[in-house]
DNA sequence: TGACGATAATTGGTACAACCAATATAACTT
DNA sequence: AAGTTATATTGGTTGTACCAATTATCGTCA
């Protein structure tokens, strides 16, 4: 067994992620990784996954580190483990549509109106949902985020804040289907958003319409929230495409 | 220093009818004991779990089975680990939500789940929007679509029917995006349960639903098609899966 | 040659021991 | 009494070893 070169636990920080405050464990990283490598792989329902211990060695992390992203993954309904055989991805209808939709919004172009109208149709209804359900902790990571977006000037910073903000909305209902779904979205929008419109005003009105939705989430205010939600879908969509209704 | 004593634990003369890989594994033990352990103690939000430590002490497992217990919990939203502290029981507000609704089972359920909530969050809102564009020759299709629902019995047939309608409501909002969306989520779900829940009761309660919605995308009124069809997908959820809200 | 059975390698499941970093508590100093 | 410093406790992580189930490999026998 090759003993693992890693002197200590020196996360590299894989990319300047996250806004400090939120203790990342270890776990919660192997389970996005994994699921990354399943999409990446494009790997399908029956396919088995590397086995844990590779896995460990892949990520440089515990092979404890990895059972407990497994174990979620597990209870999630993405993963079915095999005992002396290995951990198989089910037929899972979440993994299907998760996959589905990425390769739907891979287009561009005129497809971007399109994007925006789904998102127009699904995120207020997300936020209301969130509104029920999120919890102080998480409230006080969106709290967080925000500050850090007042006091960040850097554009690329800003676009990943932004990204986190709604990504974390999405989390708080406890789907993960809609939380996927949103990430996919977004990432879809992500790169038509770098152009241009990033001037003052709209990082301002960015804010203003972030403080509106967290101030709802906070209320725990359903309503409130979806429609700021919408309010703030729709100043987004204007500023990327100004002439739309 | 003694070793475990623990051979104990194994025995398989539990045939059950169980398709699935029979072993139990130690974690969700762990997790009944520290649920039992919780309501036994009459323990309330905001109070201490024993440390992960004295748990794996005082039912005869290791702590790595206590941890990954502990994981799944804290990810249904029972417990609130906090480093150098304890792990805490969560205000059970999130807790009783997603226990009633979904994870109380096995992650199939939990799937299902998810993608009804989608449907019932996002084809409202379709149908409202298809309320607005959809067009004449668009309705009377749906229209022969219906009649044909009424005069079939076959089953596969009916189910394909089913589809169509829901496809063809998408499709109306002119958004490719969207009815793509629909078709890989209506997809999703066909397989799973096919069955079930095909009595007449549900073929009547059904063609009911559609008329519904097919008249208030006649009238083109959005709020009543919205609300038409968010009853009709909440009908179906019952008799998908029942006992949910 | 082909079928069969023992053997070895791989894999998930569990356990134990150690260490880190955050937290809480006790002890000490001022 | 207040503030500061040790110290113990706790969750987070790593490493290692072993077990049991599965799979792959190989050798024997018919």
């Amino acid at each position: 067994m090759t003993e693992q070169s890693q002197s200590t636990t020196l996360e590299q920080e894989t990319e300047t992620n996250d806004n400090s405050v939120s203790t990342v464990r270890a776990y919660e990283d192997v389970i996005a990784k994994i699921r990354k490598l399943i999409s990446d792989e494009d790997m399908g329902p029956g396919d088995a996954l590397p086995s844990e211990r590779r896995l460990s060695d892949l990520f440089s992390v515990s092979r404890h580190s990895v059972r407990e992203a497994i174990r979620v993954l597990q209870e999630q309904g993405v993963l079915a483990p095999k005992r002396g055989s290995g951990n198989y991805i089910r037929s899972s209808t979440r993994e299907e549509l998760t996959r589905a939709l990425s390769s739907l919004v891979s287009g561009d172009a005129r497809r971007l109106f399109e994007v925006f109208q789904l998102r127009e149709l699904i995120e207020p209804q997300i936020t209301a949902l969130a509104a029920e359900m999120i919890l102080p902790e998480q409230l006080a990571e969106m709290d967080q985020l925000l500050r850090t977006q007042m006091t960040t000037e850097d554009l690329s910073e800003l676009q990943k804040i932004d990204r986190s903000f709604h990504a974390l909305i999405a989390k708080a209902t406890g789907n993960t289907l809609l939380s996927d779904l949103m990430d996919k979205i977004s990432a879809s929008i992500d790169p038509s958003r770098t152009e241009g419109h990033q001037s003052e005003e709209r990082r301002v009105a960015s804010i203003t319409g972030h403080c509106r939705i967290l101030a709802a989430l906070q209320a725990h205010e359903p309503d409130a929230a979806a429609e700021a939600m919408r309010d703030h879908i729709n100043d987004i969509k204007h500023a990327v495409s100004p002439d739309t209704p």
